[in-house]
RNA sequence: CGGGACGUAGCGCAGUCUGGUAGCGCACUAGCAUGGGGGGCUAGGGGUCGGAGGUUCAAAUCCUCUCGUCCCGACCA
């Protein structure tokens, strides 16, 4: 392709609205246009890293024998209300009317039809296990689409579902998809962690997500330096600090107006971690309060608490909990509530005395302990956080954010069992489908990899997902030698199949160069006055900024040869993946 | 959904407080010169000032409503 017959619309400046790199440098290297927010148009650069991507993800999944299939984006609600997923989804699922007044949705994911299609078709054990998948268009209208192609309305997923008459089927299809994806990422040039994590709306059991770091990211995980323990927030576990405490008299103290740890700590000179904080929250469905304790220097993790209670549970509005302890938020504690179920951290020492509400506006009570409360359950609801300790290892623990690339679940039955996709074992008895789900989002990691690999000047793609492989930049296209050595090296690159671009435009040097380190492409081709006195080009290298002179003739050989190293050391460290032991 | 900010040419912005017929840089068009890091000169084209209503002799500017965009939070594969 020739750059005056492309359309690579550049930036100079960064764009008002976009806040991170990634999002800058796609706005501004000419890779997307949004139209709305949260919706972009890919661009043709952007649009051929993404069928890379999209090639290399095929590829993975054929090797693990996955049959590509392509479903509806438009769905009947009914099938949504089988699974009880149209209400859990809420308003991230857009719906519509259609000409009779029919509901519609646009689909968000894909368990429903996959299990109607198992449903229909699978019959007996003999059939599974299967592994179906998808690349196509999802809908969710997130509340806040942001941050360019990390967070938007309409995305392209890559979307496994496995099918399995067998718990033992289930893990080795789960295995196999954790390899694929490895092998996935690494080929598309990423650094990554595989984090335990939380499974949400999806239901199922295990799942695990696929990571790259990055301050973008609007994922916590915590991770140890030490042993590589790493998790989701959500589901992060730790051991908590301990601090020497002091012996705090029993008694009432009249706190008015002192409402947060922070206040509270303030004003009657205990350390944070000495007051407990009690949260109250209200089981949606009966209605009953339950009382959560954690150390005042700790967070309570909902999620967490969700599942030791086994319920949906709300905050409780601020009237409810007057009417239940009898004081404001703020002032609610642990002590005198009667027939409520409390639940406490395991990081409070049950012998510490603490601080915490009296149940009685403007008061606090000091000198409480755990163990002289009835009924006190105790468990691990709290957030790990930064330089808590291992409780693997006993290292200290770090936060980073990251952007999750890939999510991989067990699901289960949930959605068999809902729908009724059963198969006959050799018996003859009914069983539902045992399920995985699997997911990738395409644009993340386009996205992702710009935000791992740029500097002040621009993207530095991995060559597996860079739109080219190779610019051929002519420093000056009036000056006939020049112009036609340029053309003419691009012309043999192509016809050795090389992804190549010919800056074939009559610009200045500078905005040519500019133009390329913004763009990205792992090797650029200079073809300028300077070395064609000694009959030479040069070959740049974007990652390591190295720059070579290499006489005419031997040039198309030696970008062939660097081209080369450069896909070298990703599939090396994809076939080391491939060589680990089975899982 | 709560809090904050911003909508003026394709992009980035000034002008709004203090009302008086819309400007700068980049980009674009034509020409000249130039040719190794967004360089220079000359001449041009392009804007219902997000939208609606109101106040006023007069509104980008003041008032009301509305739509959109971004950030923080809540929520979220």
């Amino acid at each position: 392709m020739k750059w005056t017959q492309s359309f690579i619309p550049t930036l100079k400046e960064d764009p008002a609205d976009a806040e991170i790199i990634s999002h800058k440098l796609m706005i501004r290297a000419g890779l997307i246009k949004p139209l709305m927010a949260g919706v972009y148009t890919y661009l043709p650069l952007a649009w051929k890293s993404f069928l890379k991507i999209e090639n290399i993800i095929r590829e993975e999944m054929d090797r693990i024998s996955a049959q590509e299939i392509l479903m509806p984006g438009l769905n009947p609600i009914e099938i949504w209300e089988e699974t009880g997923r149209n209400e859990d989804m809420g308003n991230e699922m857009y719906r519509l009317k259609d000409r009779r007044d029919r509901t519609l949705c646009l689909a968000p994911t894909h368990e429903e039809i996959i299990t109607d299609l198992a449903r229909g078709e699978i019959r007996s054990y003999k059939e599974l296990p299967q592994i179906w998948y998808q690349i196509q268009t999802k809908f969710r209208d997130e509340p806040r689409p942001r941050s360019g192609l990390l967070r938007v309305k309409e995305f392209a997923m890559k979307d496994s579902y496995t099918l399995a008459a067998t718990f033992e089927q289930l893990d080795e299809s789960y295995d196999l998809h954790a390899r694929a994806y490895k092998r996935i990422f690494t080929r598309c040039g990423l650094e990554y962690l595989l984090v335990g994590a939380a499974s949400g709306l999806m239901g199922g059991s295990a799942s695990q997500e696929f990571m790259v770091l990055s301050p973008a990211g609007e994922d916590s995980v915590i991770v140890c330096e030490k042993c590589g323990y790493a998790d989701n927030m959500e589901i992060a576990t730790s051991k908590a600090v301990s601090y020497e405490s002091r012996e705090l008299e029993s008694k009432l103290v009249h706190t008015p107006n002192q409402r947060t740890i922070e206040e509270v700590s303030a004003f009657l000179d205990i350390p944070k971690w000495q007051l407990v904080k009690s949260l109250l929250y209200v089981i949606e469905e009966t209605g009953q309060p339950v009382m959560a304790l954690v150390r005042g220097d700790h967070k309570l993790n909902e999620a967490k608490l969700n599942g030791i209670i086994g319920s949906v549970l709300r905050q409780a509005e601020p009237e409810e909990a007057k009417g239940f302890v009898g004081a404001d938020i703020g002032f609610i504690g642990p002590h005198d509530v009667e027939s409520m179920r409390i639940i406490a951290d395991t990081a409070i020492d049950p012998e510490m005395t603490f601080a915490t509400g009296a149940n009685q506006n403007d008061y606090h009570i000091t000198g409480l302990k755990l163990s002289q409360l009835r009924s006190v359950e105790y468990a691990d609801i709290r957030m790990a956080d930064e330089g808590d300790i291992c409780s693997q290892c006993g290292g200290t623990l770090s936060m980073k954010n990251s952007v999750e690339l890939g999510h991989i679940f067990k699901l289960g039955t949930k959605y068999s069992k809902a729908m009724g996709a059963t198969f006959l074992d050799e018996e003859g008895s009914a069983h539902p489908i045992i399920m995985g789900s699997y997911g990738i989002g395409l644009g993340r990691i386009m996205a992702a990899a710009i935000e791992l690999y740029h500097d002040d000047d621009g993207i530095i793609w991995p060559i597996t997902i860079a739109p080219y492989d190779v610019l051929v930049t002519i420093i000056n296209v009036t000056d006939e030698k020049l112009n036609s050595t340029g053309h003419q090296i691009y012309q043999e690159l192509k016809s050795k199949s090389i992804d190549v671009l010919l800056d074939d435009r009559d610009d200045r040097p500078g905005v040519k160069f500019k133009d390329a380190d913004l763009l990205g492409f792992p090797i650029r081709v200079t073809i300028g006055p300077r070395a064609m006195k000694e009959d030479c080009l040069e070959i740049y290298r974007r990652d390591t900024k190295e720059n070579i002179k290499v006489k005419l003739e031997d040039a198309v050989e030696k970008i062939l040869e660097i081209r080369e190293s450069l896909f070298r050391s990703i599939n090396e460290k994809t076939a080391k993946i491939t060589e680990q032991p089975k899982i």
